[in-house]
DNA sequence: GATGAATGAGTTTTCATTCAT
DNA sequence: AATGAATGAAAACTCATTCAT
């Protein structure tokens, strides 16, 4: 950004900082989900990264900051993701499972990701305003949660969701379950295992199949689908109308 | 050695014992809440408590313990009140629904309570081993989670429960899924509140409702209950009419 | 020593007083021995002798004062024994032989005595003055250490020993070489026979043999005796007659 | 990263860390002599050796560290000093004689080197392993103790020491016992001086007269024996007759 | 005389951050 | 832009000893 050499010049540092800042940012990436945020100092993110402590301050000015790159990039990812999943599904129904499904994928395939958003909640709750959560994440995305609420606006329109159901009240209400479960699974992980002796995708499966069951619409004539996801449910088609 | 002191002078220390063991855990709980439990160090307790450090540590011999410690008064006193809460209940749908409203009260009148615990939870994803955990559990409830699974297994078979649930897998998932809710609820509070414009209290019932509906059997023809407490539900009467 | 009750009491007193201040002798003896009386604080002693530390004051006012009464004991015991040791011999080679016999059998039998002297001599080369010491040893052996010196006097003048022999000065030479080498195989024990391969009871009465061999007087026409204890030599009776 | 620094700068910085190293280890060296390694604590170092304690830790992660750094000095250098002295000696008595004589003039020039390796022998025994100290004997002298042993045994093969003797027993009994004598005469130094009425300088020269003497083979007529062990004695009968 | 609680004065160690080059 | 050294401020924990009862 700063007009500093001339076009070559000006590409091969930006390379190279961009080089730099991986390093940094993979080994703190690492070190977090090993060892948990609280327990990293600086003093080793830059032993791993290979990068000096007063380099590293040229490009992070505290951890706090490699937090919340790294939450950025993650965020970045998910939304992604996410928002490819739901662009297949045909109806509000399919939309919702897809999103359902979706989280119990990141859970099983990412745990390193969920566990670093749970890790980043618990900071979260304490070290930073809402506002800064709030402005990454109109910029990531902008339409914000408009579009899960519209989800359920859809479902209880075309007769698949409850007709009881309070649009955004219960879209809030759903994802927040949902991903509490998720996060606590995944920090938990073996020790839910331990615990419950349950796998601990199994239990997050059964707990998006039965909130599933809850939103559905009742005595919609058995509905049948045809989805490849593992999952519960999803979608009434021609619903009975 | 043994015979040497009579009673008095016993419960005369160890009333004073126990009046210091309190203002050291009172000034931890207090801070734990305010600025979290990794923020606080034992020299911020002892200025808090009024206790000299040196004096602190023949009570405590770390912060874990001082954490463990309150948390075993916390569990007991749950587990006390959870207990009492299903005595009253007359059948499985009513002690499920007891169970999670006495969850969601908790979150209403004992924010801190809740918070602990999502700070627990936190910590002891990484720096206890699950065993500490289950001895723990297993002196305050020595039944387990048999009491719950029970319930999900009476409830299949009075008919008000779905039948294709599987007791002990359905449990964990929702059982989780709600302390999830709960902490994640209590931890993020008002940020969740600003995020998503709603009060949790009415997110997190809303979240049990949409679990009980989807626990619940279907199309059954006469479900009634006559639940005074005070949640969720809204459950459709009269349908099938 | 003062009279504080009458006859009985004082008795029964001085009995528990005594046996008090055995358990914390014993008890510092045997953590000194285990970890090094550096190591060791009044903390421990107090808890493994079951005194308390107000208790423990009445009896010894620090450390020093326990390290000291151990060694008076110590003392006692060793200059008991060697005294009995000398009584038997019959001329000077074979007290001179008995001496250092009954060093190696203190070594081989009582290795934890050896032991405590070595760290005694490591803690009085800093923390006391030579004049405790000094006073201590007129107390348990007032003739000093003219004993040995007139055993070296007395070999030179029966012929069993060098002529050229300085009796204050090679008595010297000798003890602290035999101490000397005495606490150290003591004090390092197994590491000593990991480094040098040998049993450290063959390595100190090689040494023993060696010095005795190079006091004694050459060209003795026909030593011949007979020794009932496991080491060395010992005198030439009838010599050049 | 790795070609980055040029000649110079390596130097100049590596010229600073030594000089800092050097201020650390001879303010620990006075201190640890004046008053006793256990008696030092890292924050007095610090104090005098004018470094900040975090700046210590960047050197040195405990005392220990500083311990043995200062302890593989000090074997070197006594290695290579010890070493040429032998260098000059004709045969294996004059070596011998050079050996001891060297210890002789070690305590009396550098009784600071001597009261360390007392001190040293003191910590050896209790808080290292083993190993430590023969892994780093073996890279400082690779060749062990091999050198002494066969000086033992090329002394009896030219008829300079006892035939009796057995090399790697008795070079061992006898420098452990040097060793010790000096290593005692050093640290208790004065007080052996108060004690005994001889300076420690004759001591030492008369212990190691002595033990010579026992090692010379007796003068003319070959003595042959056929003892291996136990006790040795040795003595030389029908001689002279 | 014994007790148990209390404590002040250390000690070691850590870590985010700055500074001169 | 990068480096390596330096460091202030604090944190956790220890221990000999005293005091009120």
């Amino acid at each position: 950004m700063p007009r500093k050499k001339e076009k070559k010049p000006v590409n091969a540092y930006h390379a190279h900082r961009e080089r730099q800042r991986r390093r940094i940012l993979d080994a703190a990436w690492k070190l977090f989900d090993e060892r948990g945020i609280d327990r990293i100092t600086m003093a080793e993110i830059t032993l791993v990264s290979g990068v000096q402590p007063s380099t590293m301050y040229q490009y992070f000015s505290n951890k706090d900051d490699i937090v919340w790159a790294i939450l950025r990039e993650l965020m970045q990812e998910v939304s992604e993701r996410a928002k490819r999943t739901l662009e297949d599904a045909p109806n509000a129904m399919a939309r919702l499972a897809a999103l359902l499904d979706f989280l119990a994928d990141e859970l099983a395939n990412n745990p390193i990701r969920v566990r670093f958003m749970a890790q980043f909640d618990a900071m979260y709750a304490r070290d930073w305003p809402a506002e800064r959560l709030m402005t990454l994440e109109s910029q990531i995305n902008p339409e914000g949660f408009e579009v899960f609420t519209e989800i359920i606006r859809e479902g209880i329109a075309d007769g698949s969701l409850r007709a009881d159901l309070v649009p955004d009240l219960t879209i809030h209400a759903v994802v927040n379950a949902v991903i509490g479960a998720q996060r606590r699974l995944a920090s938990l992980g073996n020790k839910i295992e331990l615990e419950y002796g349950k796998p601990i995708d199994r239990l997050f499966r059964e707990t998006i199949r039965v909130l599933l069951l809850g939103l559905r619409a009742p005595e919609s004539p058995k509905p049948r689908q045809s989805r490849k996801w593992k999952t519960a449910d999803g979608s009434t088609r021609k619903r009975s109308a």
